[in-house]
DNA sequence: TTGCTGTTTTGATGTGGATCAATGTTATCC
DNA sequence: GGATAACATTGATCCACATCAAAACAGCAA
């Protein structure tokens, strides 16, 4: 298979073009294929050995958890998202990851990438790009638990989440399947579960967007972007849309 | 002046010892120095040339602005600080920042950059690391904004801050020098000023910590650590301090 | 000394979202 | 077909923090 049609090759062509020796250089960090079930975490704290990986397939968050057992999710992950890279630089690991559904990855050891770095410095850009966004979507998440109230938010992130599968070809025009549970949306957007539901129930009843079945469906777009202040560019990924 | 005692060398110390070689390869990058004034953008949306800056002396804070006028402080920025990484790497800057007091700092060209990652494989890991760890207080902001109350909140920012600017050799054991206003604070916590105000007073009154006249002096660090549930690991710098 | 400007402090009142407590819905398994 | 579990929905009550308003204070310039 072409590597840059999966899910990680869409996201890098993203900031640039691949050449076919950096394809083949790509396929070869993407060889060893992991699995993971619903239940068990990919990255956890005390971990032996210290790995990274490329999701593949599934939805996969990475939260902390508090003395007092309240969690925080701090992001949700799509196929094409690096994962554990602070797990790899770092002495201690401070957060777990753990697929929401099952999900495939590609374990990526340090010494591969180091290797692919020295090879290819516009890799090494890529990479840095993909990590400096991945940082622009913590600080918009932390804008909206800041700032934006719990209708806003919860906008914000259904369109978030619209524009990065799109990314990576998995959204029709107008909705996406959404494996999230109310729950977890309230982990990540620092509401109850209680209020999340609410939340979705106003923003149906406005006619803006429906989020039934595992679907979200967005009936109006344009409202739901002005409600949320919704502006992409944070995601650094007009242009390909563009395209 | 010997590069690994600035306050950027202090900081990748933590990580690694930087060899001679790799000193030299430091100075380098730390040439090109620059001064601002309070109330001047460092960097801003839409402007001209893509730059990055290794903060020398002072403090910064790098900030969202809502369309309703809020505006989220994203992190605070102290000597040896790499700020901008992100205004380089993306075609949209989506975020400011503005110094907090007088500040200088040195200017990062892309090209000197990659060409630094190329000759010094160790450095890029230590870049990588620097990174990675700003991006584990970013997280740990965010669990403070969604998860945390205000008392822990402002307790936790204090506690962060006393660590960071420990390993770049800017407190005294058990105070700091603080320019930052009740506003600023305010605006990075999600508070109002006035409620800051409050909190800062309580925690004072708990004969926890004071905050006054611009020094932060920690009266009962262990009960303080307890209150916010204060774990430094994901500084990354234990290591170091315990040296 | 007298302002002027930015910051801190305190009080009174209002509200968004948490919490507690049920009930409804759907899927799965026997 | 009933039992169980996971998830969604709705109502009632309460509190942490916002907002509004005003005063006290410090630093600085003239």
């Amino acid at each position: 298979m072409n590597v840059t049609q999966t899910p990680f090759g869409l996201k890098l062509g993203a900031f640039m073009n691949l050449t076919v020796e950096e394809s083949a250089e790509l396929s070869q960090l993407h060889s060893r294929r992991k699995k993971f079930a619903h239940g068990t975490d990919m990255i956890y704290q005390g971990q032996p050995k210290q790995a990274a990986y490329v999701l593949a397939s599934g939805w996969a968050c990475s939260y902390r958890l508090l003395s007092g057992g309240e969690r925080q999710i701090i992001s949700f992950n799509i196929p094409g998202d690096f994962l554990g890279m602070r797990s790899m630089m770092a002495h201690n690991t401070d957060h777990n990851i753990e697929p929401v559904t099952r999900a495939e990855a590609s374990e990526v050891l340090a010494a591969d990438l180091s290797q692919t770095f020295k090879n290819s410095p516009r890799f090494t850009a890529a990479m840095l790009w993909a990590i400096s966004r991945d940082e622009a979507i913590l600080m918009e998440h932390l804008v909206g638990i800041g700032r934006r109230d719990a209708k806003e938010r919860t906008a914000h992130l259904l369109l978030e989440l619209h524009a990065r599968l799109k990314l990576v070809k998995m959204t029709s025009s107008s909705s996406f399947a959404c494996p999230l549970t109310q729950y977890l949306l309230g982990d990540a957007l620092g509401l109850s579960a209680v209020h999340v539901n609410r939340v979705l129930r106003e923003l149906r009843e406005d006619g803006l967007v429906t989020f039934q079945h595992g679907e979200v469906e967005f009936q109006d777009l344009k409202g739901l972007i002005a409600l949320a202040d919704f502006d992409s560019d944070y995601l650094d990924q007009n242009g390909v849309l563009l395209n």
